[in-house]
DNA sequence: GTTCCTATCTATAAACC
DNA sequence: TGGTTTATAGATAGGAA
């Protein structure tokens, strides 16, 4: 039983999602961790998801807020000294963030049709269900 | 013949920590990179190394001070927590990294500009600056 | 949704140029 | 000091309970 090759795309699946985040998110955390402390040196992740209100960061407010304050003393020059190609990089994210979008659209199309005739069925209106909570 | 299982500590050779360094720093942006294409998260990773004078980050200077202006914003957002749901979450990434183009195609006009200065001052070419470097 | 399981895939410590 | 290779430790996708 050969397993499918994961491909690095959206998952378009919201439990299949969250479970890969979960996962993939005590990894990351944990090779923050290992680089820190294996090499000595000074770093930070920050992650926001659609999951907990508040980012999720390695290694704490703390340590975070330590490191930002040293990113923004940077001269700007320096920054943009070893400037990549960034402009393909972010073409590249508009492109799939514009997919996800369009399924998006799509989903929550089907979801206010479920819902209108839910109404229907019911002969109530049950506006909790239009409660922008996001997607969690 | 086992391999020892390499335990979790500050690595006491010069050459050995920084060797460990530059390869678990390309794993580890690779991971965050995953995370958030898979997942279509926004995070960012800040590392400060003795091997760089600058930090180096994920997914660049933009993405990271998105973030940390975000994050400053910390307290307000916490009452507005979930208020966003997904599409209107993904029209806002779009914009955002439609700004962000914008800004790094004239960031990179600029930079253009000072490299055909450059080479007329000094009458030489240094490509090495036009390096693409990105992570794969 | 969560926890556990494990076949597979990936990262990487060492060794060697 | 910086690439390549290789064997193994570690990460994790998918499925089950």
């Amino acid at each position: 039983m050969t397993r499918k090759k994961v491909k690095l795309a959206f998952i378009m699946n919201d439990s299949a999602r969250k479970a890969t985040y979960k996962k993939r998110k005590k990894g990351l955390m944990k090779k923050v961790n290992e680089l820190s402390t294996l090499c000595g040196i000074d770093a930070c992740a920050i992650i926001y998801s659609p999951y907990e209100a508040q980012p999720e960061v390695w290694p704490n407010n703390i340590g975070v807020q330590r490191v930002l304050a040293q990113f923004k003393r940077m001269p700007e020059m320096e920054q943009s000294k070893k400037m990549v190609n960034q402009e393909s990089f972010i073409k590249q994210r508009i492109t799939k963030a514009n997919d996800q979008l369009k399924k998006q659209i799509k989903e929550n199309r089907e979801k206010e049709m479920t819902e209108v005739m839910y109404q229907c069925l019911t002969g109530k209106r049950d506006h909790s269900k239009l409660d922008p909570a996001g997607f969690e």
